[in-house]
DNA sequence: GAGTAGATCCTCT
DNA sequence: GAGGATCTACTCA
């Protein structure tokens, strides 16, 4: 059980990266209660050059800013005024790639994440899809461009490892508005885990 | 079970 | 002033 060393997330190859954090873990320590839950699904997304990257054509704003940070950031946003997306920022610093987390497995502070999300009742949806894990371990967009490596949120390694053969490729979940970029293979996703957000159309 | 609308607000044009 | 890397509840069957 060890976070990620900065070696992890400078990386240049985000697919590589993606594929890499599947069974890692993500931890928070948030508000004084730490949660933590194992990695199931990801999709990357490749800075200048992807259309449906935040940061295509090398945009930048006070927002994408911090997309163009050194790997191992944390880039938080909201999405449809409601939802905190969670993503890893990868590579150099001027380069915005990064890695968006949809779904993970819940492992520590499971009664706190049902508070979080005010549920009842244990189930799948409680960190499914990417609005739904951001708010079971508390991570808003104040969050945003908190380092990877501080003791906020963090990323394990705890020896867990895929194998290439439980791994589904398959294209990024709402970026219809990507064109061509949309049909990238750039989603991936641990094979008959249920802690998966959906099916492809 | 499948399909759809509404929530809700920050960011960029 | 428009729209989005989403989720949930509600309708209809």
């Amino acid at each position: 059980m060890q976070k990620l060393p900065s070696s992890f997330y400078n990386r240049e190859n985000v697919l590589q990266i993606s594929k890499e954090l599947l069974g890692k873990f993500l931890v928070t320590k948030i508000d004084g209660i730490k949660t933590s839950g194992m990695i199931t699904e990801v999709e990357a997304y490749a800075g200048v050059i992807d259309r449906a990257s935040h940061a295509y054509g090398g945009r930048r704003t006070d927002r994408t800013e911090i997309m163009y940070a050194k790997g191992g950031t944390a880039y938080v946003y909201l999405c449809y005024g409601i939802h905190h997306l969670f993503n890893v920022v990868t590579n150099k610093k001027e380069i915005p790639h990064a890695i968006l987390i949809r779904a993970l497995e819940p492992v520590e502070g499971i009664s706190d994440m049902m508070l979080r999300r005010k549920k009842s009742k244990f189930d799948y949806t409680l960190t499914k899809g990417p609005g739904a894990l951001s708010a079971a371990l508390g991570i808003q967009v104040n969050k945003t461009g908190s380092s990877l490596h501080g003791n906020t949120i963090w990323i394990e390694d705890r020896g867990i490892k895929i194998p290439t053969k439980k791994m589904v490729v398959s294209k990024r979940i709402g970026v219809e508005y990507a064109g061509s970029d949309a049909a990238l293979l750039y989603r991936f996703y641990i094979r008959d885990n249920p802690w998966v957000s959906r099916h492809p159309k």
